[in-house]
DNA sequence: TTCCGGAATTAACCCAAGTTAAAAGTCATG
DNA sequence: CATGACTTTTAACTTGGGTTAATTCCGGAA
């Protein structure tokens, strides 16, 4: 059995409008959520209330904390939807237990890891050497289309910065390109 | 047949002294490293030559280039020995194919891959949320022991920061534990 | 068209970390 | 114990981004 026929077997749709949660930071959520169609975010909360932005999720991708669904802990980060959206849910431990006896679904796990390790590789990079004004233009590069779908409030929180400081750099990369003129 | 197994039949030792690489950024160097003891370090080298350390990885820990082993592109980091290190060496593919046929071998790979991915999860978190010198209070908190380890120089560039801005931030600790005695 | 509310920009000020260079500390080795 | 190489600290100055608050911009509703 293939992954694909696994899930629309075992997982149950979910929909959501824009502004709702599918879970909260602290909470115990072991599901794993394909998406089918909208847009969601990935947050985490400090305790002073500050908002940083783990990552976007869009449709064909899918999420879970694996805090919670793999180590049974609170999860780290909240899940919010900024579009409406149509999910699929599945038990994180469905498949896990799955692919210990499946193949094709073993095969399948292993390669959406290998390529969830590699965008957390290089997400890794950007925050440990690249600054926020490198960041952004690397943001701009690779996924232009990301202005239209979200706020600059929430580009910047997804940098690492505050939305003022993202003003600022827009500024400064705009006046630096004309200067040359 | 079990992980365990399969590494001792297939991989091959590797010796290298202190100082010495394993690979550098821009090699296409498919290995996976089992760490058998030693101590490495994992750094990117930007191109105004600021390095900036990726991980150190320790006796029982294994490490490998994804970029490289999976992508097939050029490694983005460069290996290096901090101490003599025994390595055990295996062909990336090799693990992976196995994995396809060998039900355990599978297992035990989505396992890795499993807290590989946790780990990554942390270090984006600390990157993204904390400042540097909440990662230096963390650092010391979680592994006490990496201070005899590594210089200061190493644990500035693991946090992000240079050392001179470390050595600015002990101080700052120190006398702020200080003065409320 | 006007009005409202959120988003983005701008300004003023602050501060943590970068940079460069000098000084001090540490340690191995002859 | 003296030397030299490397690590760490300190100092002086610069800078990029945070903070707060005011202002401008813009889109939707009345």
């Amino acid at each position: 059995m293939k992954l694909g026929e696994f899930i629309a077997r075992n997982g149950t749709p979910l929909v959501r409008e824009a502004g709702e949660h599918v879970f909260r930071q602290g909470d115990q959520n072991q599901s794993l959520y394909f998406v089918k169609d909208g847009l969601l975010k990935a947050y985490y909360l400090s305790t002073d209330g500050k908002e940083n932005i783990k990552s976007f999720i869009s449709k064909g991708y899918s999420i879970t904390s694996l805090m919670a669904s793999h180590a049974g802990k609170p999860s780290t980060f909240s899940l919010v939807c900024l579009k409406p959206c149509e999910l699929t849910v599945l038990p994180f431990s469905a498949l896990h237990e799955a692919s210990r006896t499946n193949a094709d679904i073993a095969a399948s796990i292993v390669d959406f890891l290998l390529n969830f390790a590699m965008k957390k590789e290089a997400r890794e990079y950007e925050l440990l050497c690249l600054s926020p004004e490198e960041r952004y233009k690397k943001l701009l590069e690779e996924t232009p289309q990301i202005v239209n779908l979200v706020t600059q409030n929430e580009i910047a929180r997804y940098l690492g910065i505050t939305p003022v400081g993202l003003s600022r750099i827009k500024k400064r990369i705009i006046t630096t390109a004309t200067q040359n003129s």
